[in-house]
DNA sequence: ACAAAAGTGTTCAAAGTACACCCATGT
DNA sequence: ACATGGGTGTACTTTGAACACTTTTGT
């Protein structure tokens, strides 16, 4: 039973807005759509939708998440709120941002195609609907702040991945080039990854030896009071 | 005129709670009061507010601000929206949490009474209502992080302040002990800060010289790069 | 044999940290 | 005169930044 204050007030559209982000071949790429209805339909979009009252903001996340690129349990964090009167020029909706790293090795084409939804190359990334745009840059400010003190750029990334794709990566993520000698130190003496006997040979000859993050390790480090930083 | 797919979707009541600090005598203080409504009638709790169709996320923030502290134009950033379902025990609602850094001199002593507001000191705030103390945590997580890199920790204080009295602050705030003569070389040569003539006599028989934070110093600096950390 | 990416250490500069004494003044 | 908090500089350690050559292997 609504409480008698409670029923004073207004009620709103609450909707999530998901900046999902990839990795391939050094370069970040952004899922975006055409927009199915009006206003602004058929301009480019963020995946997003409507808060459903037997969901958690994050349940309607992952719910997004799941019908635009059909993978599940997605690495997000809240970006956050946007909520000016005019954002949205259909009718007041108060938008949570939230991002998502996927591994686009797991990414489904087909439901990519089902929703006429494309990756894009996020420093090409054109004019978005209403605030879309901001979310994007709020999202890539936070990602580089992120990424630099706690392990998440792995998300990014296949369960094993090369350093070289690891740089690249960071380099994407930074916009800028990396040392590779000053890279590697860095992130081995970390003792976070585990090296395979595995060498991925898919983009020189000699072929670089395939890591993996290991959790276990890294959580023992911050028991230590040790933390990540790049 | 609403479009027609917004109108199959539901509403919800949006809120916003604020995270209200002050600073004095070398502590933090939050802001709180004793819920006027159920449920929870008579808890210790946030301020907060119920957004309205005629305002923006940080309008609400500011007329609530208003409303308890009688101060107008305080620094406020976002913490983050939390929607678990089951949150708010009245009904669902989706709530914006804000910090807001007042000056503690400008704060009227006879608004706090009239709504039956308290300062209490920050690390000893008790149960709060809701997800009110996960909603600090958070706050306090975000301000060392935020006052580490950028120049806000002034709000907090008096237009003129002492060096002191801003180590204190940062103190309190990394609940930590700082080297006098490391902060005061570190902030001191940021030149960012105007030595005035008069001293802080409240504190000590000698006194300390006031300073004030120059803001055209520090936007300058950001123009040429440089970067205000501590 | 050569092209192309992977892998590897050392030196130098900068920034952070630790540390102890004198100063000014009200009582 | 003394107690109290304000103010100051240097040496050492740690961290970050710059930098070039050898290795492997498919073609």
């Amino acid at each position: 039973m609504t409480p008698l204050f409670y029923r004073e007030q207004e009620k709103f559209y609450v909707s999530v807005d998901c900046i999902i982000l990839g990795f391939k071949d050094g370069k970040l790429y952004l899922l975006i759509s055409k927009r199915k209805f009006e206003p602004q339909e058929g301009q480019d979009t963020l995946m997003g939708g409507f808060l459903r009252s037997d969901e958690s903001l994050s349940e309607t996340v992952s719910r997004v998440v799941l019908e635009y690129t059909g993978i599940q349990d997605v690495y997000m964090e809240q970006v956050g709120t946007y909520g000016e009167i005019g954002r949205d020029e259909g009718e007041r909706v108060v938008s949570i941002a939230y991002y998502a790293l996927i591994d686009l090795e797991m990414f489904d084409e087909n439901v990519c195609e089902i929703h006429n939804a494309r990756w894009e190359e996020v420093e090409k990334v054109g004019k978005l609907v209403f605030d879309h745009n901001q979310m994007l840059r709020d999202t890539i400010e936070i990602l580089r702040r992120k990424t630099a003190t706690q392990p998440i750029g792995f998300n990014l990334l296949p369960e094993k991945f090369t350093l070289p794709q690891l740089q690249a990566l960071y380099e994407a993520i930074y916009q800028t080039t990396l040392d590779k000698r000053n890279f590697r130190k860095k992130i081995l003496e970390m003792e976070i990854l585990e090296k395979q006997d595995e060498k991925d040979k898919s983009s020189s000859k000699r072929g670089a030896f395939y890591y993996t993050f290991n959790k276990e390790k890294y959580d023992q480090l911050l028991q230590k009071g040790y933390y990540f930083s790049l």
